[in-house]
DNA sequence: GTCTATAACACGATAGAC
DNA sequence: GTCTATCGTGTTATAGAC
């Protein structure tokens, strides 16, 4: 385990502010206060405040992307693979809820690192959608409209930060295992 | 049809410019400007930016809590009654697909408003999750966590002033019988 | 109903002392 | 590594002319 560098302990302090506020509703002021400094003392440890958005959101991204690839490139069927994305989620979103909440919420406000965001993201919903029309090819899955069943799955899995600080007494594996449960064989009985 | 005065449609660009890049990042300057007059000339209609974010979350909520209290005073099955929550969000949301991006994005802005707001999103949250309970009890619905129910189908529902504004062919009926037939039906063949 | 001008203050970021 | 002081700019909102 690496040593929480000071910097770490900023963008830390900083993906738990943006979560409540947002990035634009977050000054540095606001950040330093939090660390127990004055807002120039930051500037030793980050260049800018963007830089701290840029850090937090573009290394989940790629987390999510090195996941994916994995995910795909295995032999599994169709459902066995999704039920691997919904561990994917669970995973690195217990691992890091608040930045979660920026890359979901405040990725619009990337400025250099905007179009490599949106090129990840879209590079991961089109996998999801490849998994899921595999799926109906191969008589795995209901022959409802694909992109509604990624829409609902992806916005579901994306909401995790929401949920998973208020529901600590549930393990990743077990809420993982539930989640996959509602989410492929429905509620109906 | 009520005639759209000048404060209305001050309004409905200001939910367009909120559900692009966020409450706190919109200028009044950025809202005069896409109404093509000067920030100045913006205070003949309305009071403060505020005052516009309020108008635009309050009215939306208190429409969700008007539909939910129709739903749940009704006689219906726990599961038709989960499709009427559909049902109301695919309609809700379709009429309203920028203001919905506020209510979902910038409610913690809200300032005397606020606790009311969380009291309506809490009661509503509630009123899903009985009538997801009590389907339990009927053996309507499968004995899974319903809560964690409650969030999936929430989420989802919550998302989808993200996806209606793409899918235009869709209309409202046809895409609330999809998504319930996926939310409640599941995936798996 | 819109304008120009401006008040009063908050913002991100830097310079330089310690 | 943190501080004080400050620069230059952007912010919401108001006053008063037209």
């Amino acid at each position: 385990m690496k040593q929480e560098t000071r910097k770490d302990e900023i963008i830390n302090t900083a993906a738990k502010l943006f979560k409540e506020k947002g990035y634009s509703a977050v000054t540095m002021r606001d950040l330093a206060t939090a660390m127990g400094i004055k807002a120039a003392s930051l500037y030793n440890h980050i260049n800018s405040k963007q830089d701290i958005l840029k850090t937090i959101i573009i290394s989940i991204a790629e987390e999510f992307t090195t996941g994916m690839h994995s995910i795909i490139n295995s032999e599994a069927s169709s459902i066995s693979k999704l039920k691997r994305v919904v561990k994917l989620h669970v995973n690195i979103t217990s691992k890091n809820t608040n930045g979660m909440a920026s890359l979901n919420n405040d990725w619009m406000h990337l400025e250099d690192q905007l179009n490599y965001y949106l090129q990840l993201r879209n590079d991961y919903e089109n996998d999801v959608l490849n998994i899921i029309k595999e799926g109906v090819s191969s008589s795995e899955i209901k022959n409802n409209n694909p992109e509604i069943i990624m829409f609902s799955m992806l916005t579901t899995l994306r909401s995790l930060y929401l949920w998973i600080p208020k529901k600590e007494d549930l393990n990743a594996n077990d809420l993982a295992e539930n989640l996959s449960e509602v989410l492929i064989e429905g509620i109906n009985k």
